[in-house]
DNA sequence: ACAAGACATAAGCATACACTTATGTGATTC
DNA sequence: GAATCACATAAGTGTATGCTTATGTCTTGT
């Protein structure tokens, strides 16, 4: 399940900090490593996760592996959200600026 | 961190069937428990973990505790997806449904 | 061709987690 | 007021998970 997946690759710190990465900037993996003391393996094995999820998807180049976050994952949580719309009180401000933001 | 503890609470399946049980209508730890083949002391578990996360929210009525959607979770994750809205996709149908219920 | 770089995979290990059984707590019923 | 019910908590256990070190694969540079 695809929706297991994406929660359970969100549940880990470390990997949202490298989808977070991600989402100023397209990166290969020791770049991302940068400043995150985590080991290559590691990160391989947290990217993995992270495409299993479709939250990032990758572009070889050359010896070099590209990553860049994968709007399916996202639109699937939009989706999982979406679902629960009935609960959201018009109040909340996370909407309103989610409303703004949609708007242009 | 409560953005951690959000997707932690929503890796575990049983704990989104609870959820998804619960946005059709609040309900007791014993009527949650109906047709799931889970124990008592397992539910009550993952109603902590819910709480937790501020996905769920408790209502003691007598002996019993009625349990609801609690809207700030789902805020929460609205607000997370909110970050990477440059990567939502325009074409994507349950965002523009959510676009439309949140305008009126 | 060979060395080095970028990344993936394998295997092992410590911790986290979801479950179990047992017990505790407070409210209701008889 | 004693038993029962609804639920929470405690303690223990097997499995999942995130890490490590070691090694493999493919590409680039010399």
């Amino acid at each position: 399940m695809i929706e297991h997946d994406i929660f359970r690759a969100l549940a880990d710190s470390t990997r949202r900090t490298i989808f977070e990465k991600l989402a100023n900037g397209s990166m290969n993996a020791s770049m991302l490593r940068q400043g995150m003391d985590i080991s290559q393996p590691a990160m391989s094995q947290h990217l993995a996760v992270l495409r299993a999820a479709r939250l990032v998807r990758e572009q070889k180049e050359g010896r070099f592996v590209n990553y860049e976050v994968d709007p399916d994952g996202l639109a699937l949580i939009a989706q999982w959200l979406a679902k629960y719309r009935a609960y959201w009180p018009a109040r909340i401000d996370a909407l309103k600026l989610l409303l703004k933001d949609m708007d242009q």
